[in-house]
DNA sequence: GATTATTGCTACATAATTAGTAGCAATAAG
DNA sequence: CTTATTGCTACTAATTATGTAGCAATAATC
């Protein structure tokens, strides 16, 4: 299967992005994490490689058009990689991730309350 | 200016949601957060009370109806509330804040990274 | 206390993003 | 060779967000 180059459309730090003209990192950051599956992409990463199809049952099925947009545009900001058999994370995001994770138990507390 | 009751959809832990057929509690935030604009209010909201178009000018002028919808979706989740002046985070609001904000510094190495 | 802001929205039409389904070419496995 | 499996692309339908206008409810000013 050959690798097809198509224009990524991803927030580049520096550049006026949604949320912030400034470009500020965090905002892109933001900006990128908060489109659809992006951060349950990482989350369902974290732990082993995943194939294309297994990330997307992970994803309750989500549709291979946003999916394979979303794994582009990870790709490029250097969270997500290839990997021998699926994708991974890169360093960076296992890095990311560690932020995340501790959301994981604290959500659990949260929910408690709003019930 | 009087509250209007209008029915906020918002993932209720413990019920199936985007992402994750438990309907587990952080899969549930996730999909909150990932929502446009969340995070950014979040983040806007972190220093001091903001007025809803305050709010709205710090979020790149986002259009009052998705921002009022996320409003009402954060309320429900009862991570933001109304203030005395316009809207503030919540105890549980600031809780989350507290474990996005060092994004703020990671996003700047981060961003040197993929240049 | 009338007049002029400002605030927090709603309404509505348009545009962008996402969902959903089908299917195909490229390996991989038997 | 044959049958899976994988990683997509194409396409249409549905859902969300944008953008603009405007209005009722306070708040501030005259």
């Amino acid at each position: 299967m050959e690798e097809k180059e198509t224009a990524v459309v991803f927030p580049e730090p520096g550049k006026p992005v949604r949320g912030s003209q400034t470009g500020k990192p965090v905002m892109v950051l933001l900006d990128l994490l908060g489109r659809r599956w992006a951060m349950s992409i990482l989350w369902h990463l974290s732990d082993t490689n995943q194939t294309f199809r297994e990330i997307q049952k992970r994803c309750d099925d989500a549709s291979p058009t946003v999916l394979n947009t979303r794994l582009k545009e990870l790709r490029a900001a250097k969270l997500v990689m290839k990997a021998d058999r699926g994708y991974a994370l890169t360093d960076d995001g296992k890095k990311l991730y560690a932020y995340l994770e501790p959301l994981d138990s604290w959500a659990d507390i949260w929910a408690e309350n709003i019930r």
